[in-house]
RNA sequence: CGGGGCGUAGCACAGCCUGGUAGUGCGCUCGGUUUGGGACCGAGAGGUCGGAGGUUCGAAUCCUCUCGCCCCGACCA
């Protein structure tokens, strides 16, 4: 390519609206430009790197028996009533109309459409393991779109679906998968972890989440150096120390605690506690799912029901976790929020800095009283009615737990003495708490946990018969019996590998691409394009290093050296060879993006020297 | 959804408070000098001041509405 006749504007200077490294140089560097919040075009060299990405992608797909699909990216609703998740995923989803004033959707992933191809086409055991993919467009309105390719509405994703006869057969090609995006981010240059990851609200026994560590990231990842434990904040955990407590009184004591409202008023008022001492009681409003699922008629409920948190007073609560919690007892819940203030002081009648446990009786006149007043909240759905159930759930570090101190439901007062066993009825124990960093290694005995801000770059999940039940794709086994396809799900967003390369390999002048994925392996710049000299061998070299197969970028605009060694470099070309005066000696410079070195090589070298470097890995 | 900020030339911004002929730098065009790390001199082109309505003799500037974008938080199966 000659960089005269190509499309590459490089900007001069950062644009006002990014704010992130990556986000700056794929604008500057000439690869992006936005459309609208969270949509953008890529340009030539963007375009480029994308497919060099995709390639990538199908190899490594392909290598494990994946094969590749097209589907579309616009749904008719009806697919995605079937599974449930028209009504289930909410405003994140493109809904649009057809002519005939049909619902329609733009494809944010493409379970249903695979599994429904699945489910005509697969009948026996004997066909199967499948594995299928496809490098397709997706669509996710997303409530915040940000950071240039790291969030965006429109996206380009490398999908695979499996289909096994069993979990064994689920375990392997979930384990395929796991190896392929090894292999993938490795060659992409990527320095990645796999990290335990929560399922979500939508489940699955399994997944693994892929992360690229970067401070421009969004998710939390705590990690081990003693022995590689890392998990997403969301899915964490650590040892703790056990606390021996005192015994206390035979039932809980009230006191008074004027103008006491928080964990740490209550540690600094006389006979108050220790953070540790205390119990948190936090109030959260569950949005449930409910789906009836007869035969020829399905009944969707969304509602919202009341469930209390428990927690040490020095704690804090992981919400996806509580979720994750809620979802494991077969609560069909898709969605948690704090309940706001109003909510809190018709359940309890008191306010949020007085809140307890203690004798929360689902039977007595507590419950009427409740429903009697939530009956009277605005904007309050009438389904709450029915549901009305104040399931407490504890973090499992309460176990055993006594002589604490909590709130007494009334305003100004606490309970000292609680034994959290013996006096509060809890419906579930889980793990609820946020780790922090400096705590114990769950996994090995010497480490601490460190915690690290990461960007996903890529999911697997081991769905299981999700869809296969919903939608009715089963095979039959050898023993003529129809059985629901085990399921797995793997995504790969490329524009987040685009992202997390750029992170990851830039300096103070621009990106440095991984050689896998550059635009092009090497640049030919010529320093002064009114010499003849120069011109005539930067054109050769440029055919030369064309002709043994090399992506060559041939800088051939008329200006001056210093504006194209800092386009070069803001590009990120790997290698750089600059046709400057030391021709007459039959020597050009090679520089080295990334070391920042140059050598003189010869000529009649040029092309072996250049060669050998972009074919050597990363 | 809550909070904050910003829309003026291709890009980055000033002008707005205190209404009176729309500016600066970079980029772009032309001429000249330069030519190995974003050159210099000279001459130019380029703007419905996001949109609509209002106040006023007069609105980029004041008021109302609206659209869009960015950031923080919430949220993100």
């Amino acid at each position: 390519m000659r960089w005269s006749q190509n499309f590459i504007p490089t900007l001069r200077e950062d644009p006002a609206d990014a704010e992130v490294i990556s986000h700056k140089l794929l604008l500057r560097a000439g690869l992006i430009r936005q459309l609208g919040s969270g949509i953008y075009s890529y340009l030539p060299m963007a375009q480029r790197i994308a497919l060099k990405i995709m390639q990538i992608l199908r190899e490594e797909m392909n290598r494990i028996g994946g094969q590749e699909f097209y589907l579309p990216a616009l749904h008719p609703a009806e697919i995605w009533k079937e599974s449930g998740r028209w009504d289930a995923i909410g405003a994140d989803m493109f809904r649009l109309k057809d002519r005939k004033d049909a619902d329609m959707c733009l494809g944010m992933t493409h379970e249903e459409i695979f599994t429904a191809i699945a489910r005509h086409e697969l009948r026996s055991y004997k066909q199967l393991p499948q594995v299928w993919y496809q490098i397709q467009v997706k669509f996710r309105d997303e409530p915040r779109p940000k950071s240039g390719l790291m969030r965006l509405r429109t996206f380009i994703m490398k999908d695979a679906y499996s289909f096994d006869v069993d979990a064994a057969g689920l375990d392997r090609s979930f384990e395929d998968q796991r190896e392929a995006y090894k292999r993938i981010f490795g060659r992409c240059g990527i320095q990645f972890a796999i990290v335990e990851a929560s399922s979500g609200a939508m489940g699955g026994s399994a997944s693994n989440e892929f992360v690229a560590r970067t401070d421009a990231g969004e998710d939390l990842i705590a990690t081990c150096s003693a022995c590689g434990y890392a998990a997403n904040l969301e899915k964490a955990t650590s040892r703790l120390g056990l606390i021996k407590d005192l015994v206390g009184p035979d039932a809980p004591e009230e006191f008074p605690t004027p103008g006491v409202r928080t964990i740490e008023d209550l540690i600094k008022f006389p006979g108050g506690a220790k953070a540790e001492n205390q119990i948190k009681t936090l109030v959260y409003m569950v949005t449930v799912q409910r789906m009836k699922m007869e035969l020829g008629s399905r009944d969707d409920h969304i509602l919202e029901t009341p469930a209390i948190v428990l927690l040490r007073g020095d704690d804090h609560l992981q919400e996806t976790k509580l979720l994750d919690a809620l979802v494991r007892m077969g609560s069909f819940a898709i969605g948690v929020r704090p309940a706001r203030a109003e909510e809190i002081r018709a359940l309890f009648g008191a306010n949020a800095g007085s809140l307890g446990a203690v004798k929360i009786n689902r039977s007595n006149e507590l419950i009427q009283k409740i429903r009697r007043e939530i009956a009277e909240f605005p904007n309050t759905s009438d389904y709450i009615l029915d549901t009305v159930d104040l399931i407490v759930v504890a973090d499992q570090t309460l176990r055993g737990r006594r002589n604490m101190t909590t709130g007494a439901n009334k305003d100004d007062h606490h309970l000292r003495g609680v034994d959290v066993e013996r006096d509060i009825h809890i419906d579930r124990w889980a793990d609820l708490r946020g780790v922090n960093a400096g705590e114990s290694c769950p996994r090995c005995e010497s480490g601490t946990l460190d915690v690290y801000k990461a960007m996903e770059i890529g999911h697997i999940f081991k769905l299981g018969t999700k869809y296969s039940e919903s939608m009715g794709a089963t095979v039959l086994t050898p023993d003529g019996k129809p059985t629901p396809i085990v399921m797995g799900s793997y995504g790969i967003g490329v524009e987040r590998i685009i992202t997390a390369a750029i992170e990851q390999n830039h300096d103070e002048n621009g990106i440095i691409w991984p050689k896998s994925i550059s635009p092009f392996d090497c640049i030919v710049t010529v320093t002064n394009m009114k010499d003849a000299a120069l011109r005539e061998t930067g054109d050769k070299a440029y055919k030369d290093l064309q002709r043994a197969g090399l992506d060559v970028l041939l800088d051939d605009r008329d200006e001056r050296a210093g504006v194209k060694f800092k386009d070069a470099d803001l590009i990120g070309i790997p290698y750089r060879i600059t046709i400057g005066k030391k021709v007459a000696d039959g020597v050009v410079e090679l520089f080295d993006r990334k070391t920042k070195t140059s050598e003189e090589v010869k000529l009649s070298e040029i092309v072996s020297r250049v060669q050998s470097l972009a074919l050597a890995g990363l």
